[in-house]
DNA sequence: GTCTATAGCCAGATAGAC
DNA sequence: GTCTATCTGGCTATAGAC
């Protein structure tokens, strides 16, 4: 018999895998809310006697997907953020792989998303906002990891000086942002998703204006 | 008696605009299908017998709620389009009043955007979709005086010459992106508000980097 | 592990009193 | 116009068969 990673309760874990997959699909479509447990059964083509199963309810369902999509955009922006280069280089780099997964990960980018809005809703019980702010932490210590590099690439000058926290806050939505509009396209190459990210950082860090406007405020006092 | 506008069935339209405000109130904190109707009608210090005496059901609610979003927005940032100066110079203009609109009307902007999303919803019946499509086209409409004024800045001279499509839609996302972040403080004097709007729009047009990248592809081929 | 059956509750919508 | 009372359906979650 093999070892149990703490991945679920009993031996054959790839029903928890596709039910993930499923609920996060349901979840970025419909909303938490408006999406039940028999919507997510029925696209694994089981009852939901199967999704309480492997899941105590419907809202750890739902944490669960967040978790794991925090993991996945992690594992694929930290490594640029440790890596060569100004603090320009590595944001742009770190906001490519952002939005890259974004792209690729669509469902569970969105269930995260609504995961960080959910947090101060009122309809939530204490317990659940306590499951939910424990993961927001780990949504917040990403966001850390983005200030940071802001503000090493203003002391190195490949920022401009801007207030390093507005500016990241700013960025980072906007990275999020994407999933508002952009939509999975079947047989698209790795490539052309990539080249898509690039010029949409490209416009976020570099701006769209000839000459950037730092004259100070652009409106009011 | 008086002549009566579209806006109710009744003579006393006082409380459809109260249900309004507190429907976007509630759709904006808990969701659509997390709220109930009670938590509207409660919202106003009545029953639910209230609520559905001026919309015909919960879904209905939420599309006047969108539409009044949409109405009070677009006055706002209209006017800005057809004003003075560069392409640059107006689409600075028109995105303050679009930040500046989403800070003073959070609600309403919040429950436009899930409209939006909502668009491509499996559990919306055929005749809700319709409704929502309709309502999109306002939207589309919006963007679209965006677009135009892009292609302007780009023909004159005072935007880089990118891709007005991409840039448009990437730029406006990035605005309403600001409501992820943006909570209300009280007593916030609106010249703090136009001032923190600007100071977003120069990020997000200006660019962050010292020196915009603009040597083509950030990433992939 | 997965299904069927069902308990129990909640919320959308309606009817009719006032 | 607004409320009370209620119908109705659907959804979460559980129990127990296989």
């Amino acid at each position: 018999m093999e070892a149990q990673l703490s991945t679920g309760p009993g031996a054959d874990t790839g029903a928890r895998e596709r039910i993930l997959d499923a609920a996060a699909e349901a979840f970025q479509v419909q909303g938490f809310g408006s999406t039940t447990i028999d919507d997510v059964a029925e696209q694994v083509s089981a009852t939901k006697g199967l999704i309480y199963y492997h899941f105590r309810s419907k809202f750890d369902l739902f944490l669960a997907v967040y978790e794991e999509g925090m993991r996945r955009v992690r594992a694929k922006v930290e490594p640029h953020a440790r890596g060569e280069g100004t603090g320009c280089e590595r944001l742009v780099a770190m906001s490519v792989a952002h939005v890259t997964n974004l792209m690729t990960d669509l469902a569970y980018h969105n269930v995260v998303h609504e995961g960080v809005r959910a947090q101060s809703s009122t309809a939530l019980k204490e317990r659940q906002r306590d499951a939910l702010k424990a993961l927001n932490k780990l949504r917040r210590d990403y966001e850390q990891m983005f200030h940071q590099v802001v503000s090493e690439g203003i002391a190195d000058g490949s920022l401009r000086t801007v207030d390093a926290a507005l500016a990241t806050r700013t960025l980072l939505s906007s990275l999020n942002a994407v999933d508002m509009w952009y939509r999975k396209i079947d047989d698209q190459p790795a490539e052309a998703v990539g080249s898509l990210a690039g010029r949409i950082v490209d416009l976020l860090i570099g701006g769209i204006a000839t000459r950037p406007g730092r004259s100070g405020d652009t409106a009011a006092g």
